[in-house]
DNA sequence: GTCTATATTCAGATAGAC
DNA sequence: GTCTATCTGAATATAGAC
């Protein structure tokens, strides 16, 4: 691990090259003299490191795919109100993703386009826990009559298709627009409280 | 053009083969081998009725691009209520994608991995007229105090991607709710309604 | 651990017979 | 128009010196 320092460096040099390019090119556009040459070193060190291409991949899917859903169980175990519970999903979500525009994309294609390495590590990188506690956390409020009857899987949906998909479409929005990507950035800063409000505003009663 | 028939035949032969390819894999993952086979021809035929991979790969795109909206100017012309253009758009607009599921996902990602190529195609395949259109119509409906106030562009991005997304997100969804294939096919179809009315419902004055 | 050189495999593209 | 055989280049992977 954390045994020599020059080994630990080169490889962790490898994993932020090999980041980069597969989450913006993808597993089957991705090249290893790419990421080598982001590294710094030559492709024997990518393969003396790692084993092989897929192999690199799948560690760097696998560590993705991990920061997809980030503290979202921890937001849903405290004691916020449920609105503010979404207030604080959606904002936090839309800020990574601010952080990492290419993340959402990066994972979904993978997923569709390799679907045995997708889900295999999707599944173990991820603590599908929260899906469950935030369909009990909805099913709760209805009971409650806080909000009105909808179907928990929908409003999931709804919820994160409007967080994630401007980021996937960027830059086809950016062509139908005609807008740069300043005021993308200060679109998306909007939608932080813009959509939580936007599904408070329809489900509440 | 229809000249002789046998031509015509094999071409579109090679066109049904390239779409499937090209929209299940992508223009990098897409192998001409691959498409030689599904059309039940050899790789020499490819590129004696296509110069090459790139033409070929664009022709698809651009005609499926230009699938992506389809006849909404034509709904946003029409004398409908403004909500009942909303609930017309949408559901054509989630039935097109219950019929190409894989067509989002993939103008979406050939549009962020091939940002030339795609913006050119796209540009030329789409008319993006029905954006302005759809702008104005949302701005009388606030001036008319019909809806609250609202960034058009925000309330767009909003319903196309509640639209959208979960066909992209699809496996995902798959995995973390551990549903089916039919299940999920029939949360599409109540999304048909429930999109519409979810957003008529957080607008609505 | 790191490098250069090389092997190997694969995929896009072409030549040329029919 | 269609095919087989082949070329060429690119990309992954390995051998072996230092």
């Amino acid at each position: 691990m954390t045994r020599k320092g020059k080994d630990t460096n080169t490889e962790s040099k490898i994993l932020d090259a090999a980041r980069q390019v597969f989450i913006e090119k993808g597993l089957a556009g991705a090249r290893m003299q790419d990421i080598a040459d982001r590294a710094e070193i030559n492709k024997a060190m990518l393969h003396y490191y790692f084993k092989n291409k897929e192999m690199l991949f799948e560690l760097i899917f696998r560590e993705t795919a991990g920061k997809l859903f980030p503290h979202f169980e921890m937001l849903l175990d405290s004691d916020l109100g449920f609105f503010d519970k979404i207030r604080s999903i959606v904002s936090s979500y839309i800020e990574t993703m601010v952080q990492n525009p290419y993340l959402p994309l990066f994972v979904m294609n993978e997923m569709n386009k390799n679907p045995e390495i997708g889900m295999k590590n999707f599944f173990e990188a991820q603590k599908p826990g929260f899906v469950k506690k935030f369909r009990a956390s909805i099913e709760v409020s209805i009971q409650e009559g806080l909000i009105q009857p909808i179907n928990p899987l929908h409003l999931i949906m709804n919820m994160f298709s409007m967080c994630a998909f401007p980021f996937i479409a960027k830059p086809m929005i950016k062509l139908l627009t005609g807008i740069e990507d300043e005021q993308f950035r200060n679109l998306m800063d909007q939608r932080k409280v813009l959509v939580a409000e936007f599904i408070i505003n329809s489900i509440r009663k």
